[in-house]
DNA sequence: GGGCTATTTGACTTCGAATGCAACTCTCGA
DNA sequence: TCGAGAGTTGCATTCGAAGTCAAATAGCCC
């Protein structure tokens, strides 16, 4: 069962070469690597050294087969251009490194191009999967019938109970939206994320809400989330009506920035002199000197842990209930909005 | 060998559930997912049918064991939130997609975090790495050892073969410098990378020598790649001359832009009027309006397409010679700069 | 040294799909 | 009707590690 010294080279060394090298049986090698097993200690030795000389690492691919645990993850994620999933990613990445978890990572060209994928995700018997794009109930449901665990992401099962993570939008636009009422702006402006991104109509819905019941209406457009969307969507907001603007809520922190250069560069209006403008997300640019944006920061690091933790307990406890975790968001002042 | 009801849901089904369900072999079942395996046309439909009602899709794990093709590669990325990696990830995980295979995605927080991962990517006995980290020479050697195929992302193997896919750190220096001279600049500044960083050192490395040849010479400061750092460094260099400096050289974008605010604002610096300031990489920020920065714009897509075609040429034919395939980025004109 | 328990060890089976080989079924021509 | 040959199919084995079980060994006390 050994393989000799050719093979061992090109195809990595097996147990049995270690066994062979060691002089003692593949399950004796199986056990020296397995915490907890009964190895003597001298026997331990003389494994880990043969194992060393063969440059031995356990074959995890046969290791999933038989334990049926892969010891990976499918993390699925819409838009990798979008700035705040990046931040995101590597530190999903770096948490389920930390859990001895590795990441398979599905990148998808638009946030509903899930099914494509999934078929991927069961063939490699992912020991579950963390979502941050927009799942059909039925893909829900294809992921419990399987018994894959899943955590969405900012995202929640839309009729169906799944664990999400999420950052609160309802409160951070109200948040958003009293500051700004309290600073006496009047005409107010909202640019929308686009039309199959969840967080997006809630955001805008929930500003939109609060600001009708303050008694304050607005205008609403469309973007898509990016830099030039915010832009374009100013210049519409612009055409839209002789009353000035005062205060734009946008669904994301591109596209707010996108706003300010455009009000700034393309108008002259002055940000916030003349207009104010707030985002959401708290990407790295928003702190840009340039722009010091009013926003609503989302609190990342323990999305993350939470999303992973759950995910976790999930693996672990398959008869677990789904849970939802609503994390606030924190309001981070800036200088782009004259706040009350 | 055909698992019951309650094993199939929980645990997926197998060939052999399929086989039983349609009255063939497990044999058949697997010839069936083949490619050109002969199957009669309505044992193939029988099978196909039985495959569908039972959700049946191939267990990648048993077949990567059996095939010793796991069809996936490592993708080692060090630091996902430097704006330029996440744009090349995506470039990345979709080509590779295309082309079957499934990217494990290792994530470092330092440059050279390399081997802690390495163990890992030899457990999963993947089909090949693309690495856009600091590879030791005798890490190099392990991969090659092991059979496991490498390409480097704008990084070289520093004295050893490796295949390669970098943008042209030369010539692009090369190109700011002359634009720059042509412009009638002066006194010029570099903000340079960190030191653990090939491409960092590279790009200043010659812009200094053309700098040099073309007789003009130059401060010398170093960041760290990031905004804060770019800040940072220019408040360094306004401290470090009497005489006005007139150009500023970046080792990318990121720290050009954060130059380009701190002297706006921090310092009531004009730029392109008083201050000339040119970067590296073309990242999105570098075109929004507020920055329009003369930059070099690397060329990803054909880059990441490159590494890809590079990495499965080698899979399918390990006795090629390791390539380097150098790419010329694309000077963009932008407005931070003052150029002949 | 004998008897007893606790620890260590190896033989064998398992996970799920792929594949070499032999056996089988057709089809068709003689 | 028989036989050649192509086309199908199933049996049995394989990949590499984990785990069950029973056998072997060590350690201990009297």
């Amino acid at each position: 069962m050994a393989a000799d010294a050719d093979t061992r080279v090109r195809r990595g060394a097996t147990s049995y070469d270690v066994a062979h090298l060691a002089g003692v049986s593949q399950s004796a090698v199986s056990r020296c690597f397995k915490q907890g097993a009964s190895v003597a200690p001298r026997t331990r030795e003389r494994i880990l050294t043969a194992a060393r000389e063969l440059n031995y690492y356990p074959n995890a691919i046969a290791q999933g087969l038989i334990t049926r645990r892969s010891n990976l993850v499918a993390v699925i994620i819409s838009n990798l251009t979008n700035l705040y999933y990046p931040e995101v990613l590597a530190e999903l990445t770096q948490r389920l490194s930390a859990q001895g978890i590795r990441v398979l990572l599905f990148s998808l060209a638009a946030e509903s191009d899930v099914d494509e994928v999934l078929d991927q995700v069961w063939r490699y018997r992912v020991d579950g999967a963390i979502v941050a794009a927009r799942l059909h109930p039925d893909q829900v449901a294809a992921f419990a019938d399987r018994g894959v665990p899943v955590v969405l992401y900012n995202r929640i099962g839309e009729g169906v109970p799944v664990a999400s993570v999420c950052c609160d939008s309802v409160s951070g636009e109200h948040a958003l939206v009293e500051a700004l009422v309290a600073g006496d702006h009047h005409v107010f402006g909202i640019i929308a994320g686009p039309a199959d991104s969840y967080v997006g109509e809630e955001r805008v819905e929930a500003a939109r809400h609060r600001l009708q019941q303050l008694g304050r209406d607005c205008l609403i457009v469309r973007g898509n989330f990016d830099y030039d969307s915010g832009d374009a969507a100013l210049k519409d907001l612009m055409q839209m009506t002789d009353r000035k603007l005062d205060a734009l809520i946008c669904a994301n922190d591109l596209m707010a920035i996108g706003a300010i250069d455009s009000a700034r560069i393309n108008f002259g209006i002055e940000v916030p002199g003349d207009l104010s403008v707030v985002g959401f997300d708290g990407v790295g640019p928003a702190t840009w000197l340039a722009y010091q944006l009013t926003t609503i920061r989302q609190p990342v690091r323990r999305m993350t842990e939470a999303a992973v933790a759950m995910l976790i307990a999930q693996i672990e406890q398959p008869e677990l209930l789904p849970e939802q975790r609503l994390f606030a968001g924190e309001l981070l002042p800036g200088c782009s909005a004259r706040l009350g």
